[in-house]
DNA sequence: GAGGTATTTAGAAATTTTTCTAAATACCAG
DNA sequence: CTGGTATTTAGAAAAATTTCTAAATACCTC
């Protein structure tokens, strides 16, 4: 939802992983886990913090939560980040 | 130094509002620390952390200690969400 | 070197985050 | 509707982060 949270979630080595994960393709929760030495309610937990950060959308079918990366939020980070950068070229005097 | 590192450092919303301070130009700890509500002691772990991310460098002038923006590390960071956002055209099937 | 300003370090308190276990909910298949 | 699998929620423990106060360090000026 905000700014903020995005950078937040962005921050856990778990949810990067789990993002890069998602990079392939929609991915069960249960199939998210498996990749990590967790119990099911902490991914449950890092999926949750994804989802409130707008980084992944879940879709249901059957008895699964398929979750999926959802990239258009990227998109105001990789601004911010640029806007950083920005015009930075002459800026060397006291 | 750390990737890992660069995204926690980030994941603050004041040490990212220093960020953007030092986008206009080189600041000392105390101007920096005049914009925020805070003791100089907290100012001082901000930006310790911004410089343990490569995010900030200092250079030491008279009594004061100039620090500004250091932008190379922000590329990695733009790589990392654009390659994030990378082929993903088509992935919609189960 | 004495005094002054700028900044950092140390240590502790408060807050937030991450993780677990146990229980709850959701939904499917028979 | 019963049993089974998938996932989440609640609550608590452990760990990490943020902040403060007080003291230390650094360096400049006189």
């Amino acid at each position: 939802m905000s700014f903020a949270e995005t950078f937040k979630a962005l921050s856990d080595p778990v949810r990067r992983q789990i993002l890069e994960l998602l990079k392939k393709g929609p991915l069960s929760a249960g199939d998210i886990g498996s990749h990590f030495d967790m119990t099911g309610a902490t991914i449950s937990y890092h999926l949750k913090i994804l989802k409130q950060a707008d980084l992944i959308f879940e879709s249901r079918e059957k008895n699964f939560i398929y979750y999926q990366l959802n990239t258009s939020v990227l998109e105001e980070i990789m601004l911010w980040i640029s806007e950083l950068k920005g015009e930075n070229s002459d800026v060397e005097s006291k």
